[in-house]
DNA sequence: AAGAAGATTCGCT
DNA sequence: GCGAATCTTCTTA
């Protein structure tokens, strides 16, 4: 599913406007990882990854950042997949103002600002992702590129699992150049 | 009841 | 490269 997500475009129906971007790196987040949110059981704010795949959790990290992952098992099952950065597509200029920033490439490289430049918080959790909607994904219209595999980032357990994905040579991607080689 | 860690980002050095 | 901001959840007493 993280694979599968690569490539994809994420669209985001706003009264501000239209905004939306392709998928261009995600990390998965599987049953029995003790580093998911999902891995201690349901609680009323997981409950999100424990729905059947394909609607959205977002979660607060770090008190400062949402976070925007898609559930990826079957209902009751807790599992998801962390969408760490977009190729900005649509409403740029939006992007750019609810960002503070006029650089593209910074627009949604990083899980914390892709949630800001999609105007993504904890209202838009639970939310079905394959109905047109205020939040939902798209097939694209372009061909995606090689796919690239490394460890995940800013986690501590688990660390060592192949479980981030990611689009070869996308200058849109997050994280150190070691983990997005040749 | 209190403390530490966490799927992050930004600003400063 | 490092530390602060900031809040939810889990751990320990």
């Amino acid at each position: 599913m993280a694979r599968f997500l690569i490539g994809k475009v994420l669209v985001r129906d706003h009264a501000d406007g239209c905004t939306s971007g392709r998928i261009v790196e995600t990390e998965a987040y599987p049953p029995g990882d003790s580093s998911s949110h999902a891995f201690r059981g349901e609680t009323p704010a997981r409950r999100s990854m424990f729905l059947r795949p394909g609607h959205g959790y977002v979660y607060l990290a770090y008190g400062a950042c949402y976070c925007f992952n898609v559930s990826s098992e079957p209902a009751r099952i807790g599992a998801g997949i962390l969408i760490r950065a977009l190729e900005p597509l649509e409403g740029v200029p939006l992007m750019r103002r609810r960002r503070g920033t006029d650089k593209l490439r910074d627009l949604a490289r990083g899980p914390g600002r892709l949630a800001a430049a999609m105007a993504i918080d904890r209202d838009l959790d639970g939310i079905d992702l394959c109905a047109k909607g205020p939040l939902w994904l798209a097939a694209s219209a372009h061909p995606t590129g090689a796919v690239g595999a490394s460890t995940r980032i800013g986690i501590s357990r688990e660390a060592h699992h192949l479980r981030r994905f990611y689009e070869r040579g996308s200058p849109y991607v997050s994280g150190p150049r070691r983990l997005n080689g040749a």
